[in-house]
DNA sequence: AAAAAAACATACCAGTTAGTATGTTTTCAG
DNA sequence: CTGAAAACATACTAACTGGTATGTTTTTTT
């Protein structure tokens, strides 16, 4: 059974832009990330639980010796594709929206208005990925929680930033608490991707979206 | 097979507060209520797709003729759950807290408080029974969907008709939307919840309620 | 090119799943 | 008291579950 991913946790992004024929990745590599991905897509549709490594094989025609060659089990994997997949992808877009303009009104506003209404990566039917594995698996597994606390702790720290400077800019009420509002926004976010599932669509978010204004306004 | 519980939805509740010798529950509709509401607790903990009928026969003790005379299969028995227990309870407890003082700000934020910190049937480690149905079956089953979707929008009218009514008295700004933060304070419940869940403490509660009063503040 | 290790393939297994077939017991109206 | 329906009990099944044992093929090292 092999380590991780070359280069971990930024190797499948990379390979998202330089094509095999240049940047060897191994086939082995390849197959193990082939898990990982159609394993997610399985997971974020699905759930973790009631997604079965059948379920993957099928999908992927990689055979059960291969998967299990490449993981010692089904939580390995799940966690892998957590710490591997998951962490890297969209981590630069975060950090990219939230510099924008510089004023967090606007900033926080876009991003989230973008994770909403325009990433093609969520579907509203599905909820957000982090969200889901949180709910699902928090309680079950103490690995998997640590592992979906660090991601998003990571979320927070660049919101909290960007609302630190915005502070100093003057575009954010000196006595307003940064940290707080960021469990604020967050919280939001993910209740309100539940919305959108109950709903089964993103009249919700629209709604939300206009008190988000609101509400951001109010900080300034 | 039989049909719902006697004067369903209230039935449930109606027998928490009246000894089963004044009230003659029949021993076919005990039967059924223990199934629901053990397997409630079971779902609640541990998910609806990944609670076992045998798990639920062997914490009641009823045998698996018994349940499958009660229920003509597993979803049956899911919905009964959401229609018949979740929907009945605590639905008098919110109304009442909504109408302490007459003012939302004092009334949403002492009731939300009060689901939070203080009651006793959620479990930080579980998060909210309502929030977990929605996201793990939403997307799987549009009854449970639109179960959950009626049960929902119990809570969000409640909550709406008190801010209206602290419009008109006066508590709250004119040019509020009462519709609009209601989806906002329901989806950052919801997204706290999950917090909780992940960090498996109250401390995110915390802070997030603290924010929470400064945003029903900002609607004065 | 040969040996060794890595990567994969196939067949299998014991436990669990929702659900059924076929009973027996309880309840209750007449 | 009696018969019929309601309520429950037991034993079973076919499909699926995560995981393993034991191979073969491919890649890498020497």
């Amino acid at each position: 059974m092999r380590g991780a991913l070359l280069f971990t946790p930024y190797f499948p992004l990379i390979c998202k832009y330089i094509p095999i024929g240049i940047f060897p990745m191994s086939k082995a590599a390849a197959t193990r990330l082939t898990i990982l991905q159609k394993a997610f897509e399985l997971i974020y549709t699905n759930g973790y639980r009631t997604t079965s490594i059948d379920d993957i094989i099928a999908q992927t025609g990689v055979t059960k010796g291969a998967f299990y060659y490449h993981f010692a089990n089904k939580d390995e994997m799940g966690l892998a594709v957590i710490n591997e997949l998951l962490d890297s992808s969209s981590y630069a877009t975060f950090e990219a929206m939230l510099q924008k303009t510089g004023n967090p009104v606007q900033d926080i506003y876009g991003l989230i208005k973008y994770l909403l209404m325009d990433s093609e990566e969520m579907v509203v039917e599905y909820g957000c990925p982090i969200g889901n594995l949180t709910q699902e698996l928090s309680s079950f597994n103490r690995d998997f929680a640590d592992a979906l606390q660090r991601l998003a702790s990571h979320w927070q720290k660049l919101m909290e930033q960007s609302i630190v400077k915005g502070k100093k800019a003057g575009h954010i009420r000196a006595d307003v608490n940064a940290r707080q509002v960021v469990y604020f926004i967050v919280s939001g976010y993910w209740g309100i991707r539940n919305y959108g599932k109950m709903e089964g669509n993103k009249n919700s978010y629209k709604i939300w979206l206009k008190e988000l204004k609101n509400y951001l306004a109010g900080l300034q």
